[in-house]
DNA sequence: ATCTGTGCAAAATGTTTGCAATACA
DNA sequence: TGTATTGCAAACATTTTGCACAGAT
């Protein structure tokens, strides 16, 4: 899939800066999660001058823009996956090689059912992630 | 509901401090989940001299016991909840009050069943949480 | 008596901010 | 040119650790 990054950020009306197009890059050059400093250490091959915070920024900028996501992990450090498909869903998430793969199944329908009808209250939003093993990790 | 703060101590082999029970009754008194400054807070009301670190450290291994649980929060700061209830479940958290309630439904079965026929991987663990407003904080 | 639990101080971690210099549109 | 972006250093908040003393069984 080609994706066209500076195209991408201009809509979110963002800068089309090299560092954030290697930002977008090494994210969706990647089939899993990466956290912040990963990315950076991917930055310094590529720019001999990069600061962390700048790496912050920018993720932070483009998961709010839904741009990319940001990966609720146990550990409580900040992850984030450039997500190709829009539209509502979730994610699997490999333990093992970090990989993260979509899901389809959602079951909003059934939630909203059971807080409307037992509990009175209402949904504003909700968190599904799975955590295992994909196909590759599971067989090796 | 009468909760046996000792004897359940004692089944996780740790001994029945006034400060570890003091910790259980505060997160039992409390219908939404606390954070371990907000449980230190409400412990010096009862004991004059008390340690941060000493909540940190009841609460790691509370959780890890089982005892109560970790709550996992878009903010990544470390929340807990003593949940009453045993056997797999998912909870509804209230954005207005931080009340947590139970909710059956989990979706566990559909969510494996995608799992090893799409993605040929296997589930080992799951989160999902639910957001919203619960019944009293929707009508105030 | 023994070993676990605790307070305090201090460290470690990951993340965020302020600001001057730079680069984009 | 004017504003958004960046690098650096420093601050920040939260959580964790080390160790001597206190307390539970």
């Amino acid at each position: 899939m080609v994706h066209h990054f500076d195209t991408i950020l201009r809509g979110i009306k963002l800068k089309a800066t090299p560092k954030r197009i290697a930002i977008l890059e090494i994210l969706a050059d990647e089939p899993g999660y990466l956290s912040p400093e990963e990315i950076w250490r991917r930055m310094r091959k590529r720019f001999t001058r990069t600061g962390l915070p700048t790496v912050y920024r920018n993720l932070e900028e483009l998961s709010a823009s839904g741009v990319v996501m940001k990966i609720v992990h146990p550990d409580r450090r900040l992850y984030y996956y450039f997500c190709p498909n829009s539209g509502h869903h979730h994610h699997f998430v490999c333990i093992s090689c970090r990989k993260v793969e979509d899901l389809t199944f959602c079951g909003l329908d059934a939630i909203e059912k059971e807080v409307r009808r037992d509990l009175k209250g209402t949904v504003v939003s909700h968190l599904l992630q799975v955590y295992g093993r994909c196909r590759e990790c599971r067989a090796g």
